[in-house]
DNA sequence: CCGTTGACTCTTT
DNA sequence: AAAAGAGCCAACG
């Protein structure tokens, strides 16, 4: 049985580019309401390059903290890559009506 | 097994 | 609209 994390994993390497999660959605993907289990996976993060995790976002369409140890306030570069990918983000949200992945 | 923690979410003030 | 409190779940010690 793998654990939660793992399934978390790989629901987020299913989200395409452009789009992106809450953990709610991701969490509730996996079968479960952890929603704060799923973060606790992001923060882990043992497989950060291979995890989008910048593509995983509250579900006020804020960015969390994610990657960067979240001491750094690095997240708007995160952001600004979000947008590369074709992310419209303002004022560091996200809209989650336009960009929300449904699994 | 119990208690603490955490990148959350929802409801109320 | 913003802030605070309560609630829920999984992993760790």
């Amino acid at each position: 049985m793998k654990t939660f994390n793992e399934r978390v994993y790989e629901k987020l390497k299913k989200v395409p580019k452009g789009k992106v999660v809450t953990y709610k959605t991701l969490a509730e993907s996996v079968g479960s309401k952890a929603y704060r289990a799923a973060g606790n996976a992001m923060r882990d993060n043992m497989d950060a390059p291979l995890i989008p995790c910048h593509r995983v976002i509250s579900n006020s369409g804020y960015i969390g903290g994610f990657c960067g140890k979240t001491k750094g306030k690095k997240i708007k570069e995160k952001i600004e890559l979000l947008k590369k990918e074709g992310v419209v983000v303002r004022n560091n949200k996200i809209d989650l009506k336009r960009y929300l992945y449904r699994f």
